[in-house]
RNA sequence: GUGGGUGUAGCUCAGUCGGUUAGAGCGCCUGGUUGUGGCCCAGGAGGUCGUGGGUUCAAGUCCCAUCUCUCACCCCA
């Protein structure tokens, strides 16, 4: 038997209501904010991708479904959508058009790595990105909207951690200072640790080794090591963060894995999901813009796992109950009357949804599936009713019956 | 890429110290009088026990291999 590759998954018609309610209520809330939609392209030329989150990260090093088409181009099929967006962005100058953009966005991505809880490797994110603008109340509003979207979901079971990465200078002097405490320990390390020394050192923050771990408890922290700027903008953002209503918690640990952050990072971390627990993450990133055209352009953006989100509902007990229903079910009596119920069924569908029995079922076996799809009503066709020109119809709520010439439905 | 677990009906699972026709619940189908659902009752369909080897008089059960799914590491949404 033919099945569908690893890490990749089905969504069946008894979820599609779950999928359709998330998706209605994310739009909903991208609408309050004024962020209008964006589609791109599935797959991209590779190097977007790895100019734009960078050579040393994961996703570019380990992750990507990359391959050759038959003009010999890299191709890669999108891990992440900031980089797409911030390709349309400049490939169709928006920036020009607008001075800030404000986009969103609902896509699958795809990441080659061993599928566990709440990761797959093809997944589907919403994700918002607003570009043009310094704005620390844009950082706000990034971490507001993820915010409302998950409450408005039913989720309560989770937390907003943020931290600022501040601007490159003051995080170089950061990294030297990081190395000077390091510099001394290197041997106690974990192999890992050491690599990620040379190629990105604040990551070792992340490390779950427990000797890792103890070493870095007392190291230096770059939030303490902020320039003024840096800091004043993290000031505010988590100022109109509480007057928002927004909890949140400063981690000074927090250090995302993709190179083009500046400034606000930000992750919502569930506690009702297995070790997979971001459900969404997102920062500033003024430097990408640039390093991917020639047009300086600061952004700010999110994005959010809809499978974690969806887990945890499931997991919080939070997921809204849909019942199957329709409008009509039409019983035949005889079957004679195949063709009449073929041109009733077609009339009342232009209004309602209506279904009735393909097969040669009795009237017993029709009614259980009238019922088992959630008919409202039933339309019983045949009989000494149709001899004058009528038709019964039952409502199946209360079981009740009356006669309705045929004409009507006709 | 590394490690642990798992695989029996459409689904969730039981199956004893290896022993004869492999079970349950749910779901599905049919029926419980002539043309009526839900509840109840009766009956029915549906399984090469993941796959391939091996041990044995005998394997769903033991051993090996392989695949699958799954959880975790890693990383991230």
């Amino acid at each position: 038997m033919i099945k569908a590759i690893t890490g990749t998954k089905d969504i069946l018609p008894n979820e599609i209501p779950n999928w359709n309610n998330l998706e209605d209520i994310v739009c909903n809330a991208m609408k309050a904010f004024n962020y209008k939609e964006i589609r791109t392209p599935i797959f991209e030329e590779t190097r977007l991708f790895s100019r734009g989150i960078g050579e040393a990260t994961d996703i570019v090093g380990k992750e990507m479904y990359t391959f050759l088409d038959r003009s010999e181009t890299s191709i890669t099929l999108k891990p992440e959508m900031t980089a797409s967006v911030v390709r349309a962005l400049l490939e169709h100058s928006l920036d020009k058009q607008n001075q800030l953009n404000k986009l969103f966005y609902i896509s699958p991505m795809f990441r080659q790595e061993r599928p566990q809880a709440g990761r797959f490797r093809q997944f589907n994110q919403f994700g918002a990105e607003a570009l043009g603008s310094i704005s620390p109340a844009l950082d706000a509003e990034m971490i507001l909207l993820a915010y409302q979207i998950l409450k408005r979901l039913g989720l309560s079971n989770f937390v907003v951690k943020i931290n600022s990465l501040g601007v490159p200078s003051s995080r170089e002097n950061y990294k030297n200072l990081l190395k000077e405490y390091l510099s001394d320990k290197l041997n106690d390390l974990s192999e890992e640790s050491q690599k990620r020394y040379e190629t990105n050192i604040l990551r070792l923050f992340d490390s779950k080794d427990r000797d890792d771990q103890k070493i870095m408890e007392h190291a230096p922290l770059l939030i303490e090591h902020l320039d003024d700027e840096s800091l004043e903008h993290f000031e505010e953002v988590k100022q109109m963060l509480l007057s928002a209503g927004v909890p949140f918690e400063v981690d000074p640990k927090l250090v995302r894995g993709l190179d083009y952050y500046t400034h606000t990072t930000f992750e919502l971390v569930s506690g009702s999901v297995g070790s997979q627990s971001a459900l969404c993450g997102g920062g500033r990133y003024d430097l990408l813009v640039k390093q991917l055209g020639e047009r300086d352009v600061p952004g700010v953006g999110f994005a959010a796992g809809i499978e974690r989100i969806l887990l945890a509902m499931e997991n919080e007990k939070v997921m809204p109950e849909f019942i199957p229903q329709i409008d009509y079910y039409i019983v035949r009596l005889e079957k004679e009357l195949s063709k009449k119920v073929f041109e009733i069924a077609n009339n009342l569908r232009k209004e309602k949804s209506v279904e009735f029995d393909y097969t040669q079922r009795s009237v017993k076996a029709q009614m259980r599936e009238a019922n088992r799809l959630g008919a409202k009503k039933v339309l019983m066709i045949g009989g000494s009713e149709y001899e004058r020109g009528m038709v019964v119809l039952k409502n199946m709520s209360d079981g009740s019956q009356e006669e309705i010439a045929i004409k009507e439905f006709e």
